[in-house]
DNA sequence: GATAGCAGTATCCCAAAGGATACTAGTATC
DNA sequence: GATACTAGTATCCTTTGGGATACTGCTATC
């Protein structure tokens, strides 16, 4: 596995590891989070569009994945004085060091379900128990 | 954001691309997955180890996370015919290709985390409604 | 003055993830 | 012959993520 390039393996080390990972893999998991960050990254949005770009997300769920993006720095929020008052959701600049994650997971995803499928062909025009 | 490095972004490169990520993330997702993996990287282990090394885990979850690493082909089952029969999980070849990814990860959620520490002291230090 | 829009909040509900506890079949030891 | 070990399974329970629906306060239009 190697979770820690250099250096020594302790206990420490790993447990930090899984521990960071852990963290990033729970503020983009989720139903949400990567739908709305990929919604706003065609343009900043009000909360009654990113509903309707959504389509079917609900608004309570809406407002609690964006006060949690909100919370990570992805997002910002903008309260304009218009009449009704206007909310808008924007990307942050912080929220484009997600990228190199995301490709890294975007690539991965993609070869392993192409794996998945050319194994479970050859599974498949095996004779059963062939192993 | 920019999840498709070249090309253009229609909404299906878009919605794949998203698909892909959700993909990879729900093969390393979880409460377990990682721990598992973790603790298979020092070397093969029967079933008893693992729970023991886990400490907390459950047989009935720790049996459906290896079918699904199994599945997914991280992990390789082999079973000795000892008396008790005992069975020895090991990591495949294959999962290694997670590395870059979690090396990813990792590095993101420790960067992420010092940034989240920071911000909130800064945060404390201001006097309150400072914006 | 009813209706419709805004940005949410409140309450209730459901399904999935995971935990607790007990159990299986087989053998070796005390 | 009871106990303990192997690798799990079975049943029940709790917690969490998320959905459905209704509602708030405010303003602008019909």
């Amino acid at each position: 596995m190697e979770i820690h390039t250099e250096g020594v393996h302790t206990q420490e080390t790993c447990s930090a590891a899984a521990g960071a990972i852990r963290d990033a893999l729970y503020v983009i998991g989720g139903k949400w989070k990567l739908p709305i960050l990929m919604t706003l990254a065609s343009g900043p949005q009000r909360f009654r569009e990113l509903q309707r770009a959504l389509e079917d997300i609900t608004p309570k769920v809406l407002s609690k994945e964006l006060k949690e993006l909100e919370l990570n720095e992805f997002v910002s929020r903008t309260v304009h004085p218009t009449t009704p008052v206007t909310v808008e959701y924007s990307l942050t600049g912080y929220s484009s060091s997600l990228q190199k994650v995301l490709i890294e997971l975007r690539d991965w995803g993609f070869a392993h379900r192409q794996r998945l499928k050319a194994s479970l062909k050859a599974a498949k025009s095996q004779p059963a128990h062939a192993e």
